[in-house]
DNA sequence: GTAAAAGTGGGTAAAAGTGGGTAAAGATGT
DNA sequence: ACATCTTTACCCACTTTTACCCACTTTTAC
């Protein structure tokens, strides 16, 4: 299973393609066939599933019984969101329209690896989600890390 | 079997046809045989089901006691609801009339993917639907996202 | 220092989305 | 049963978006 690191800032073209970072790309496995699946992240972000990984996401959404009024209405609100996009010759992707406006990408992009997945966030956006908090990183690592 | 996700807004001509999105066309097995099962869905929208799919509901239905009152009765009801419509060659379908009553829709139709089928709803009252709750999208993502 | 890889940009043909005309098929009334 | 009206299926046409190809600059690797 791929797991995604790294942080980098890279641009859109006026096309709306996102170049992958070479980086990032060899964490992807063939079985994903070149295919992400985009959808609304956390926090303001938009998320990237490489094919593989979101199979896993799927057959845990198939096995929810819809009849289920509230299984129904996640189901729909996460489903709505979310979407397969190809990468070009070049690595790119063109992330869909709903999905830069919600996350209010434009020109620049930070591209983050975060284990399953990658995520792009506007760079002011990024910025702001990291800095606000009091506790620094060692405070956070030591909750975090720490394994009984 | 095909898993749906995604949402467009996508426009019904005059004469009642409905263009299927790429993306989810790209989702249908050829064993739908460019045929879906319409009918009534749940919260106010129309449901489509490729064949396949379809089939296996079929093969539900079929195994219920009909002599008990309570199947009977569900039967009935979700039957006279569902009525099979074939894609054309630009991978349009007409709606039947009675649905496209119940649904309100009229012109404008959003198209939403939700795992082993399609859904139409109208504009407005998908808005309406997806507004309808306090929880935050990040409260319910924790909750059907997370694969264990 | 040089070659390869990575990042960026753009042109063009194909596909997708939308709309309408017309003839066949089906329904309706006498 | 027939004429008439409505509905549906099958074309064709147009605009916008997307996919694919090629090209150039910058960075990285040896």
């Amino acid at each position: 299973m791929a797991f995604f690191k790294g942080k980098e800032l890279y641009s859109m073209d006026s096309k709306g393609r996102v170049n992958i970072p070479a980086k990032m790309r060899k964490s992807v496995s063939p079985e994903a066939n070149d295919t992400f699946t985009v959808t609304r992240g956390l926090d303001g972000c938009i998320e990237a599933y490489p094919l593989d990984t979101w199979r896993i996401k799927e057959e845990h959404f198939e096995k929810l019984n819809q009849y289920n009024a509230q299984n129904r209405f996640f189901l729909r609100k996460i489903l709505m969101w979310s979407e397969e996009v190809t990468l070009d010759s070049q690595w790119r992707v063109m992330l869909p329209k709903k999905l830069l406006e919600f996350a209010g990408i434009d020109g620049k992009v930070v591209i983050a690896g975060v284990g399953d997945h990658i995520e792009f966030w506007e760079p002011e956006k990024y910025e702001e989600y990291m800095a606000g908090t009091e506790e620094t990183y060692e405070d956070i690592a030591a909750k975090v890390m720490y394994v009984g």
